[in-house]
RNA sequence: GGCCCCAUCAUCUAGCGGUUAGGAUAACGCCCUUUCAAGGCGUGUACGCGGGUUCGAAUCCCGCUGGGGUCACCA
C-alpha cells in the first residue's frame, strides 16, 4: 500500500479542443478512484492554452459528460476550490513567472527561430533520416548581448528548456519501474510560446506543483515526454508526483483509439443511451479486472477492490460490442420504474434533435460491422424517441399507468436505451404500415390467416381482460383453438400478432394485448380484417 | 527511421514456477419458447518465436518477431 500514504490529489487536465473524450473519462475514473481510496481529492484543470484549436463549448461538454458519469470533480472551474483558478488561460502570470525564473537561472533560454526556419531544419533532417530529429539548439549558445539585440529587434521568441546533454536521465514509472533516457537524444523543448501561452509541458508542471497533485495518471503517450517532465520538476525545485501511465484505449486494429474509427464522444454513449454506471463498469474493465473475475461491478465494489497492481499495461481494444451486451446486463437489473424514468429522461434529451439523426454520410460511419450497423438502428432509434418524447412525458407525468406496464415487456430485449424504439409505438399508435403477404404465416394461406384473425376477435370480445389469471387463461384458449383448427401455435399466433402490434417482432403478444387493453385490441383486429379484404 | 512502451483465445481478461491454461463478449449448435429477446446447456479458438535459468516454465532472464506510442510555438 505504499502507493497511497496519504490523501492523494489527482486530476484531469482536458484541454476544450472538441467533444468530450471517452479517454478523459477512462483516466479520471482512476483519478477519481484514487482520490476516493485514500480520502483525497480529484480535481478538474482546463488546458486551454492552445487558442488556435479551443473550441467554446467544449467546456461545458466536459463538465457535464463527466457528472453524467459521476465522475464528480472536488476541484474546479465551475466549483471552485483554493488552489484555483483552475483554467489554464487565467494562470499566465504563474507561468509567465516560472519561465523568467528559469532563463534568469540558466535552465532555459529565448529562442528568436522563425517557423520557417524550424520547418526547413525539420525537413532536412527527415530527408536524411537523422538518428536525432528536433531543434538544433541554435540559439543556446545565444550570447546576453544577441538576445537584447534580437528583442530590441522586435523579434518574436519563445522559452526553451535546457535539457542536459550528456548522460542519461532515469525517471520512474509506478507500472514499469526505472525508466531509462539518453539525454542527447532529448531536444530542447519550447515552454512558453510567442503568443505568451505555456505548453502543456511548463503549465503542468507549474499546475501540478502549485495544485499539490500528487499522483498522476495520464496515458502511455505521454512516455517520451517523461523525460523532460522530470528534467523540469528539479529545475523549479519540486519534487515529482507519482507518474502512473496507463495503456491507450485502442480501434479494433490496435491503433490509438480515434473517432474515424470508433466512437469517441461520451455525448454519443449518452445519446446512444448507454447508462453512466455500464461505462464505468466498462471503462472499469479496461485494463483493470476485479478480483474473483468479477465483471459486473459499481463503482463502490471497484473502489473496495482498487489496486494499481491489478491494472494490465497491454492496450485494451474499446469493444463497443461488449459494452454494449454489459449495457443490457444493467437494463435488466434496473427496476422498471426506475427504467421508466431513464427512458423518459433519454427521450427528452432528445426530443426536438429529429433533424440530427436523418441520416449522416455514409463515409463517416465506422468501418466495423457491428459498429456500423448499430450506428444505423441508433439513428433511426433516436429519431423515433425524438418524435415520441412528448407522448412518454404525458404518458410518464399524466398517466402513469400507461407508460409503466410496459416497461417489463421490453426491458429484457433492450441493450440500449434507444432500442426502446423498436418496441414502444405499437402502444401508442395503431396505424400501421404492414402489408397482406406479413399476415401469411410460412407454408400457409391467407384464408387461414383470416380465420385466425376472426377465430381470436371472437374469442378475445367474450373475453374478461380484467381477469387476474388473463394471461393463462388466453394462453390456454389460444393453443386449444390452433389444436382445434389443426393449425401450428405459432401461425395461429402469428397473423394476430401483425394485426395488434403491426410487426412480425413485438414485446409477448398476450402481455402486449392486456395493457392495450379490449377495446383497442379489437379494433386492430377489426382493422386488420378490413385490410385483408 | 531514432527512441520508448507492450505481448494469454477474434476481443476484454484470470494466472504472479507445478492448472486438463479458467471466465466474459462475439460466433456456432441444442434446449426453453406464440415472434424477438432473455435464460440454460454445449462446441471451437490462446500462452508469437528462439535461447537460457530451473527437477519443472504462460509465469524469471536475454534475443528476435509483432503491435503500439512518440519525435510541433497540440495536448
Amino acid at each position: 500500500m505504499t502507493d497511497f500514504s496519504g490523501p492523494a490529489r489527482t486530476r484531469i487536465a482536458p484541454s476544450p479542443t472538441g467533444d468530450p473524450h471517452v479517454g478523459t473519462a477512462y483516466m479520471s475514473l482512476f483519478d477519481r478512484v484514487i482520490a476516493d481510496k485514500t480520502g483525497g481529492q480529484f480535481i478538474l484543470r482546463i488546458e486551454d492554452t492552445d487558442r488556435t484549436r479551443y473550441v467554446a463549448d467544449s467546456e461545458k461538454q466536459i463538465f457535464e459528460s463527466l457528472r453524467w458519469l459521476g465522475l464528480n470533480f472536488d476541484e474546479g472551474p465551475d466549483v471552485g476550490g483554493s488552489k484555483g483558478p483552475y483554467r489554464q488561460s487565467e494562470r499566465l502570470p504563474m507561468y509567465h513567472k516560472a519561465a523568467e525564473q528559469l532563463v534568469k537561472e540558466g535552465k532555459a533560454y529565448k529562442c528568436f527561430c522563425t517557423e520557417d526556419r524550424l520547418e526547413t531544419l525539420r525537413k532536412v533532417q527527415q530527408a536524411e533520416k537523422a538518428k536525432h530529429q528536433g531543434y538544433d539548439g541554435l540559439c543556446r549558445s545565444l550570447t546576453p548581448a544577441q538576445v537584447a539585440e534580437n528583442e530590441k529587434a522586435g523579434k518574436k521568441c519563445v522559452v526553451r528548456f535546457k535539457m542536459p546533454r550528456e548522460g542519461e536521465i532515469h525517471v520512474e514509472d509506478r507500472f514499469r519501474g526505472t525508466l531509462k533516457f539518453l539525454a542527447a537524444e532529448q531536444q530542447d523543448t519550447v515552454l512558453l510560446k510567442s503568443d505568451g501561452f505555456p505548453t502543456y509541458h511548463l503549465a503542468m508542471v507549474v499546475d501540478d506543483t502549485h495544485m499539490g497533485i500528487t499522483h498522476v495518471i495520464r496515458a502511455e503517450e505521454w512516455l517520451p515526454s517523461f523525460p523532460l517532465h522530470h528534467e523540469l520538476y528539479k529545475a523549479v525545485g519540486a519534487k515529482p508526483p507519482m507518474f502512473a501511465h496507463m495503456p491507450l484505449l485502442r480501434n479494433k486494429d490496435k491503433s490509438k483509439i480515434s473517432k474515424r474509427k470508433n466512437p469517441t464522444s461520451l455525448l454519443w454513449y449518452r445519446d446512444a443511451g448507454f447508462l453512466p454506471e455500464a461505462m464505468i463498469n466498462f471503462l472499469a474493465m479496461m485494463g483493470f479486472s476485479m478480483p474473483g473475475e468479477k465483471e459486473i461491478f459499481t463503482y463502490q465494489e471497484f473502489l473496495a477492490e482498487f489496486s494499481l497492481d491489478r491494472v494490465n499495461l497491454g492496450g485494451p481494444v474499446f469493444n463497443v460490442e461488449k459494452l454494449h451486451w454489459l449495457n443490457g446486463e444493467y437494463i435488466r437489473r434496473l427496476k422498471p420504474e426506475e427504467l421508466e424514468k431513464r427512458l423518459v429522461n433519454h427521450a427528452k434529451l432528445l426530443m426536438g434533435r429529429e433533424r440530427e439523426f436523418l441520416d449522416i454520410p455514409e463515409e463517416n460511419l465506422p468501418k466495423e460491422t457491428f459498429l456500423k450497423e448499430f450506428e444505423k438502428k441508433r439513428l433511426r432509434w433516436s429519431r423515433t424517441l425524438a418524435s415520441l418524447a412528448p407522448t412518454l412525458m404525458t404518458a410518464y407525468e399524466v398517466n402513469p399507468k400507461l407508460l409503466l406496464p410496459i416497461i417489463p415487456l421490453i426491458q429484457e430485449r433492450m441493450h440500449t436505451l434507444c432500442e426502446a424504439a423498436d418496441y414502444i409505438p405499437m402502444f401508442f399508435t395503431n396505424e400501421f404500415k404492414y402489408a397482406k403477404d406479413d399476415f401469411i404465416p410460412k407454408k400457409s394461406t391467407i384464408e387461414a390467416a383470416k380465420k385466425s384473425l376472426t377465430e381470436m376477435r371472437a374469442m378475445l370480445a367474450d373475453f374478461d381482460f380484467n381477469d387476474p389469471d388473463a394471461k393463462q387463461a388466453l394462453d390456454m384458449r389460444g393453443r386449444d383453438k390452433a389444436e382445434e383448427l389443426g393449425v401450428k401455435v405459432g401461425d395461429f399466433f402469428s397473423p394476430v400478432r401483425i394485426a395488434v402490434t403491426g410487426s412480425k417482432v413485438s414485446p409477448p403478444l398476450i402481455e402486449s394485448m392486456l395493457v392495450l387493453g379490449q377495446d383497442e385490441v379489437l379494433k386492430r383486429i377489426d382493422n386488420a380484417i378490413k385490410f385483408l379484404g
